[in-house]
DNA sequence: CAGTGGTCTAGACCACTGC
DNA sequence: CAGTGGTCTAGACCACTGA
């Protein structure tokens, strides 16, 4: 902390410095940064070099600006990101929020592709949740998530009635964890165990398989999850420059 | 074209000003643009308002700037585009570029859902290209790709092998037509004539298709391409915040 | 070496927000 | 209304490129 290569151009530096601080929930995701004016100030830099150091954080995502507001620290919103990848939608075209049930919750030391992962130590204890995701009580998507079980510990024991269908909330709240980015691999496979029960399709039906690793602001992984989808709900829009 | 609406900021409409000449070919992919030095002088606008537009330029992918060389039309790679949805790649992991055979070539009214993705009035001729493309002898892409016959006639009496593995080099040299920008859109189907022939696959077997619309720097589809590869050679990472 | 874009400053004025 | 970010200017100096 604290640490800049001094080589580094003066808006350079700013930004890693306000980026350590949004690492270190100096100030948390919602909140207000100082304004462009107590930055200058406080770093003794013009208000130009401010502006450019906020700039790199509005196109890293890190902050959200307003005119007459402030500068927020953002919060990553994954729900959109189902929605990237899957199609899920009524027949208004509007869409939905699947509905979660949690089949399995364990704690147990960690298989060695979870690990491999996680970038744990093995033997490492973690947990694995087991879930199922319905529209109108039609299962549209298995998951199988993974945690170190040291920094999500209440998630093993918390009532599954508090957990609601949304998880990243839950370890804010429960662990204290704030999930800043992810990184996505999508494959297309034949359905195995155990998930095909789960999603009721016949063995080695094509399904989509988006393996999902993210990561807290500090930038190590924090969760890794492989959900799966029936291949006929998968669609993915992508624009090329 | 000159018509900019006087209540945008300045750097704005240098921005449009700049991409609308970019789009007329005054500078083709590849050449320099004026200096920011001289942008300003024949606008009447400081450097700095010269900077924030060509910056905007940079983000949209429209232009690169090279320190010290100057700021160039960027010309879209799209080569890659391919290993971002495929895995060809060779036993040390290096990628190959496929062969390509064509199998079909021929001028005809279009057909209902390539006028309609092609943006043409009913009635309109188009091209219609059937493409093998393969790996060490093995089929991985089968492509159909339909132009608008107006634009693209030297593509449909050309000979055969002037035309190269890559189409959109062709575009530009024998019709004078560039490749600005692109979307597609992939989903998982099962395969069905004339792709499973081509890729000699069993009947319904899950494939990969991508649809891809091309732009010209005017906005304009210039062409639009259904590939179809086996889902099993299919791999897409995206990194998400 | 001259010419390019990259960094940085200091300040003016505008447009929007919320009290 | 005071305070915020957005636009724009004018100029200094630095770092890199290519002849």
């Amino acid at each position: 902390m604290g640490n800049v290569d001094q080589r580094l151009p003066l808006y350079q530096r700013l930004r890693d410095e306000i980026a350590a601080q949004i690492a270190s929930h100096v100030w948390r995701p919602g909140e207000a940064i100082p304004t462009e004016a107590e930055l200058a100030a406080s770093h003794s830099v013009a208000v130009g070099t401010v502006r450019k150091a906020i700039q790199t954080l509005v196109d890293e995502g890190l902050v959200e600006r307003f005119q007459g507001r402030g500068t927020f620290v953002r919060r990553p919103s994954f729900d959109s990101s189902l929605f990237r990848f899957l199609r899920f939608h009524g027949p208004e075209g509007r869409h939905e929020v699947p509905e979660s049930k949690i089949l399995d919750r364990s704690g147990l030391i960690g298989p060695d592709p979870v690990i491999k992962a996680l970038r744990l130590p093995t033997g490492t204890e973690v947990i694995r949740l087991l879930r199922q995701r319905l529209i109108k009580g039609w299962p549209v998507l298995a998951e199988e998530i993974w945690l170190p079980r040291a920094r999500f510990e209440p998630i093993l024991t918390m009532p599954l009635d508090e957990m609601g269908a949304l998880l990243y909330p839950a370890y804010e709240r429960f662990c204290g964890e704030i999930v800043a980015s992810a990184e996505e691999t999508l494959t297309v496979e034949g359905v195995a165990a155990p998930f095909d029960t789960i999603l009721s399709l016949p063995q080695a039906s094509p399904v989509v398989v988006i393996e999902r690793l993210a990561f807290g602001y500090h930038g190590g992984p924090l969760e890794w999850r492989r959900s799966c989808a029936p291949a006929s709900t998968f669609r993915y829009h992508i624009e090329i420059r």
